[in-house]
DNA sequence: TTAGTAATATACCAATCGGTATATTTTTGG
DNA sequence: CCAAAAATATACCGATTGGTATATTACTAA
């Protein structure tokens, strides 16, 4: 059972979290968290240090709930080529996914922390290797079970296909458009057919 | 002959203009401002009507650089299938240029506007659609000179081609590792070859 | 050279910033 | 139910924010 006291900062998390992946580190105020919240600043900083580490909890939980989105959609098959088309499929549906919570997580927070705060700077950098070797894992994995040829990189696909995603979701955001990230998705399926696939 | 006021107009915006691109508007301050540039708040609000004209006018500044920057390179050939090839090389070099500046102004200006302001945003669209048409119309001129495919959808492919090149740009500078560029140009080359010439 | 004007500097404004010390309320275990 | 402890609210802090009115300096045309 959760105690009260870590209820209110989970709260205050899923709250913010949006918030902070919308505008940004230093567009983000204190005024803005307690208006959000409903709580006073007495409140906030009895359970975070500072604005920093709200803003970074925020994103791990951003974080972990995306990768766990991930992580589901792809256990619905057990074969690797699967769950790398499994992949895709789950980001035909980002765009949607993500205009709820206020834009990519990764993409914004790169961005915006860039030139501003390494801690944030490197949580980014930290979820797209996660996300890249969970690719070049599948690829491992399909290369085992027989599934993709074993003369292929794994890690060199595994980048090419996350850039490709990145782009894709940037694009998307930007010109409020999900056809990029259709096209896309659907050129990447073609690669794993025509490259990968044994 | 440009005016003494002409002069220090465009010092301020050639000064702040990789400042605003590096931080981001709301991280930009005044006191930045005036730092960077030796001047006091009187010459800058004497100037610029505020702080988000100044951000408009630094923006465009580096836009138009950069936009330069590639039709000058576009205009080594006079063949639209060598020019395309001569943007996969601009990009290829893309890294290294955006690096003074604080990073590609197109991404980081998209990120940093939404939800934040309307008129930056905008511009920033308005940038992708003059090289996302610039792209289609080199596709268009290839048609018409022969060197490329009739049925090729000239706007289709120039999204997807932008759309590659985003990722890479944000991939590099996220990561700091040129390999996503040089990888997604040759990847671009190849599709140019195979899925594009005649 | 000078008078008028344009450009810049100075000094200031209220509002807001992130953060904290302390008072008050709420929760918790016995 | 009660006392100790934990959590939250209140009131405040100095610093900084974007912006402006006015004084001063620099430029320009006659």
């Amino acid at each position: 059972m959760l105690t009260k006291a870590e209820q209110t900062k989970e709260f205050i998390i899923e709250t913010v979290a949006p918030i902070f992946n919308k505008n940004g580190y230093a567009a983000t105020s204190l005024s803005d968290i307690t208006k959000a919240t409903g709580l006073t600043k007495g409140a906030i900083y009895g359970n975070f240090k500072n604005k920093e580490e709200l803003a970074i909890a925020a994103f791990r939980a951003t974080e972990k709930k995306m990768l766990r989105r991930i992580a589901d959609h792809q256990s619905l098959s057990a074969s690797p080529i699967e769950q790398l088309f499994l992949v895709t499929d789950f980001y035909r549906n980002y765009y949607n996914y993500t205009q709820e919570i206020g834009g990519c997580p990764v993409i914004n927070m790169s961005v915006d922390s860039k030139h501003q705060n390494d801690i944030l700077f490197e949580s980014a950098k930290f979820s797209i290797n996660k996300i890249q070797n969970n690719l070049a894992k599948l690829i491992e994995l399909g290369k085992e079970a027989g599934e993709i040829k074993t003369n292929v990189h794994a890690m060199k696909y595994s980048k090419r296909l996350y850039c490709m995603i990145t782009g894709a979701i940037f694009m998307t955001h930007t010109m409020d458009d999900n056809d990029y990230m259709l096209d896309t998705m659907d050129q990447i399926d073609q690669m794993i057919h025509k490259e990968l696939k044994k």
